[in-house]
RNA sequence: GCGCCCUUCGUCUAUCGGUUAGGACAUCUGCCUUUCACGCAGAAAAGAGGGGUUCGACUCCCCUAGGGCGCGCCA
């Protein structure tokens, strides 16, 4: 395969969220893969609904995710390119002015609908007179420009889907430009997919009938077809469609949650597809994964607690050095061992704080039996302490009191860390040290 | 309403006419840690329903039910 050229064409009107993610990692890691470009690509034609805020958190996004995109271009600055198609497809008879208002066509597609038939456009505007047109346009009325669809039957080889095709008979022609002048989406994405010489168009299934569309637009403008990949799409636990409508999912929401990116990435690639889903800490491994073949064509639950559960995994043999800057950041860096010991009692990086003030201090310790815990003091091994120290300490606590399993372990957790559960204790007493062990198990906080 | 696609353990899936229907996550149990967790091991758990075709169907065909997507001067 020749080095891909693949986008991701979000349309800066919201947040991204994991559906958008699992469309841009998968044209990214691909793309990588191959050696290829990824290219990001502003659908911003709605000028209306489009944000600059949206755009910068787009790019935030992909930029936290680890797939930058090696290009960034804005439909927006593109209407020359447009024009010219839009021109071209005049000059050939496939572009025709209408000018039925929105409020006639809701009226009649209300009304096929009622009656049962597909609410199709029925290519009025291609019986006008050249009267009755010049009439309209003397009424003030402007014209939206549609192209018109050849009744031909489309088919395509899908990376996902296999063979495909798609009835154009039974398709409205589609309305590439509005009354403004500004375009939809349909041509300037095409116009774009043949500049910017895509080789692969990956995106969700809900661009399937599009597809058709698309290439007779391409076939009409003379460009070249793309290969196209259409994976189905991410479901609630609950069964409804999330792709267009969670927006509490968002990229963002996750980060701010504390999320890993590699958790998100992991199952939003893996998620639908035949690889189990596991956290996946490198992208490129992720990229590996990667098989347009393998990917479901049922559409696929997602399940937000099993991104919890990713996420704990993969902090759970997250190496010292992934974290440490993270760490210092949360002024919880207290060293390798302090990070070995805690990070398999860990669900976010930040959980680190909480473990970093029971060894640091200020814990209240929680005594209940007083004779105890005294007898348990008296009993500490001498400075300097190691992962041993804890073993031989409490081997000479049980040899004293008779006391042993839970009975003897609990109550000295519970003075020394204040908790009823946490790491290893073994690894924990000696960052803890000598001198806070000693006032905790006399009762002070420390 | 019409069109396209889909339906295997709770969840994501493997199988592409003959298998003890395999794996992963979650769950449960055990082991380890003389503690909770982490880790390790094991267990339980599935072909939507009905018709065909065939020696034989999860696999191919039809119907039914359920689900997703599409049918915008949204993308």
């Amino acid at each position: 395969m020749s080095k891909p050229i693949v986008r991701f064409a979000p349309s800066p009107t919201g947040h991204i969220h994991i559906g958008n993610t699992r469309v841009a990692l998968l044209n990214a890691l691909f793309a990588r893969r191959e050696g290829g470009t990824f290219i990001l690509r502003f659908d911003d034609t709605d000028l209306a609904r489009s944000k600059q805020e949206y755009a910068d958190s787009i790019e935030t996004d992909l930029e936290w995710l680890g797939i930058p995109p090696d290009v960034t271009v804005r439909q927006s600055e593109r209407f020359d390119l447009y024009d010219a198609a839009a021109e071209r497809l005049k000059d050939v008879g496939r572009l025709y002015a209408c000018y039925e208002t929105p409020e006639e066509l809701e009226f009649r597609r209300k009304r096929q609908l009622a009656r049962g038939l597909p609410p199709i456009y029925d290519r009025a505007a291609l019986k006008l007179t050249d009267e009755e047109r010049a009439r309209l346009e003397g009424e003030g009325r402007r014209p939206h420009w549609r192209f018109r669809l050849d009744h031909v039957n489309v088919a395509w080889n899908d990376l996902v889907r296999g063979e495909c095709h798609v009835d154009c008979g039974s398709l409205s022609d589609p309305v590439l430009v509005r009354e403004d002048g500004t375009y939809l989406y349909t041509l300037p994405s095409v116009v774009d997919d043949i500049d910017l010489k895509i080789s692969h168009v990956i995106r969700g299934e809900d661009h399937v009938t599009n597809t058709a569309v698309q290439i007779q637009i391409f076939e009409a403008l003379g460009g070249a077809i793309p290969t196209f990949a259409h994976h189905s799409l991410l479901i609630t636990a609950s069964g409804e469609g999330l792709s267009k409508r969670l927006g509490h999912l968002s990229v963002k929401g996750l980060r701010d949650a504390g999320l890993e990116p590699q958790a998100v990435s992991s199952l939003a690639v893996l998620v639908g597809s035949a690889e189990a889903v596991r956290p996946v800490a490198d992208l490129g491994e992720l990229a590996r994964l990667i098989d347009f073949s393998h990917i479901s064509r049922a559409p696929a639950k997602f399940d937000e607690s099993e991104l919890e559960h990713l996420n704990a995994r993969l902090i759970h043999e997250m190496p010292y050095e992934a974290v440490r800057g993270r760490l210092a950041a949360l002024d919880a860096d207290l060293g390798e061992a302090f990070w070995n010991a805690v990070r398999g009692n860990l669900n976010k990086v930040r959980d680190a704080v909480e473990w970093a003030r029971v060894v640091s201090g200020p814990v209240t310790p929680v005594i209940e039996d007083r004779a105890f815990i005294d007898a348990a003091a008296d009993a500490l091994p001498a400075a300097p302490w190691d992962t041993a120290t804890w073993k031989a300490w409490t081997e000479a606590v049980k040899a004293k009191t008779g006391v042993k399993g839970k009975a003897l372990f609990m109550p000295l957790r519970l003075a020394l860390t204040g908790l009823d559960h946490g790491p290893e204790l073994g690894s924990l007493l000696p960052l803890i040290g000598p001198e806070r062990v000693k006032a905790r198990l006399s009762g002070q906080a420390a």
